[in-house]
RNA sequence: GCGGACGUGGCUCAGUUGGUAGAGCAUCACCUUGCCAAGGUGAGGGUCGCGGGUUCGAAUCCCGUCGUCCGCUCCA
């Protein structure tokens, strides 16, 4: 099979209703995607099996929803006034952009022809707002740069009314904004994303088994939901590239057509944060454990990934083309849990003895899972649609069902059809789809 | 932000040396068919990204702008 392309993706996804560029009558809006109705069923899947595997199947993990807007002191904490903005100047003669304080590593090209560099301009790559409604007046905010702030901001409340301790992990899915120079390459850089994080608190002589159990942990995830082993890959970062509060970090990578990207960084925070955060708001992050009797800041441990990114890439890894019948088609072979609709009932014919009774096996089915309803045009013709947008099962009902109460469920992967009566219809859903 | 290429109906594209737009697919209706797409008839849908300029007249030339892609730069 060749390697997806990322226009048949994009192609797809517009024409079928997945994702549009946003603000498109416009004239688009740069960095902004919107998700239409089959992609907003598939970003909440993926956001949703995260929490599924990452809270729901543990009893180790709390979810929260904490703020996207937040005052400066707590980017003051965090790092990212200080760090988050770069002064960058370009080279007038050469074309090239350098960061001021790198400029005398660097060698501009045209150096000895006379270079002539701008003034240095600050690229903060926070967004900046004002909380207030008279302009011009309001208290200076900020959008988050990434979830994680609101996690260690809420350590205190969440020990103290979840009872738990370390090990144990605070979780987040929400949106985070980042002023990103270069965005690009569809959804995978967008200065407005969604990040689903953990950052999980443990003993610091804990921390480096911890950063491998999560790093092969989340690897599995994507495996387990459909990505190829063969197209992931886990890079370590070297020391250089070390964020400013990571004592080690490892990227889980894709394979996009346009090369590695990452989809997911797990690193290792040690205790920066929470201390940064105790220092700067003098309240006292730590944990008291009774047994030894020790009071310490916990180490952190991050695995943050990027829901954009993962749709992204189920979508790449799921496009296929294959021939039935000696007629080419188009499937995405979406993980059950992944796809937009995990069924569609079809009805054979539009003929008005088949609606009443599709349309109650549509109910039944839609209580649930998430069901599409087509009864027009060839049946053919609408197996391949379904099987277009990732739908992995679909029911069909014919003009015997009205006589035996019996439908044909028919698999997007193989093409293969089963008759089964309606009775017995969920639990033959449930086998299939493995939920 | 810089350099290059590009921007025509939902999608893929055609539009000849400037004379006010076409096709295939898709969508909708009816007919036909009735378990694996593209039979029949008909319909809807584009001020050619947006704004300005040149011209008697511009999708076609010029400028600006927005957006996309590639390459640099940047990327917690």
């Amino acid at each position: 099979m060749p390697a997806t392309s990322l226009d048949q993706v994009v192609n797809l996804c517009k024409r079928r209703g997945f994702v549009y560029p946003s603000a498109e009558i416009y004239g688009g809006f740069r960095s902004s995607y919107d998700y239409g109705p089959l992609g907003a069923l598939m970003l909440r899947n993926v956001k949703e099996a995260w929490v599924r595997a990452m809270v729901q199947e543990r009893d180790d993990v709390v979810l929260i929803d904490a703020a996207v807007l937040g005052p400066p002191q707590v980017f003051a904490a965090s790092g990212h006034l200080e760090n988050f903005s770069d002064p960058l100047v370009d080279c007038t003669v050469c074309k090239r952009r350098f960061r001021e304080d790198q400029l005398e590593d660097r060698d501009c090209p045209q150096e000895r022809k006379g270079c002539a560099f701008t003034e240095a301009r600050a690229f903060n790559l926070m967004f900046e707002t004002q909380a207030g409604p008279v302009a011009g007046e309001g208290a200076t905010v900020y959008l988050r740069p990434e979830t994680a702030q609101g996690m260690f901001v809420n350590f205190g409340n969440v020990l103290q009314t979840s009872r738990k301790r370390p090990p144990f992990g605070i979780a987040q899915v929400g949106k985070s904004f980042r002023n990103e120079i270069t965005p690009g390459n569809f959804i995978f850089r967008t200065r407005e994303f969604e990040q689903m994080e953990l950052e999980y608190f443990v003993p610091p002589a804990e921390s480096e088994r911890w950063y491998r159990y999560w790093l092969e942990e989340r690897r599995a995830w994507y495996v387990r939901h459909g990505i190829p082993e063969a197209l992931l890959r886990v890079r370590e970062h070297a020391k250089d590239e070390l964020s400013h509060y990571s004592a080690g970090t490892a990227d889980i990578e894709y394979s996009f057509p346009w090369g590695w990207g990452e989809l997911e960084g797990v690193a290792q925070r040690t205790d920066f944060d929470l201390s940064r955060h105790s220092t700067h708001s003098g309240a006292r992050l730590e944990y008291f454990d009774q047994a030894s009797n020790e009071r310490y800041a916990p180490y952190v441990v991050e695995p943050a990934a990027g829901a954009n990114r993962a749709m992204a890439a189920f979508l790449l890894a799921a496009y296929d083309e294959d021939v039935v019948n000696d007629e080419p088609r188009t499937v995405l072979r979406l993980h059950p849990r992944i796809a937009p609709y995990q069924v569609a009932v079809l009805p054979l014919s539009k003929k008005d003895v088949l609606t009443p009774v599709a349309q109650r096996v549509r109910r039944m089915v839609a209580a649930r899972y998430m069901c599409d309803y087509d009864e027009t045009q060839a049946i053919g013709r609408r197996y391949r649609r379904q099987d277009e947008v990732g739908t992995p099962l679909c029911v069909t009902v014919d003009f015997d069902t009205v006589q035996d109460d019996a439908v044909t469920v028919r698999e997007r992967d193989s093409t293969a059809q089963v008759r089964v009566p309606i009775a017995g219809l969920m639990d033959e859903l449930a086998s299939r789809l493995g939920f």
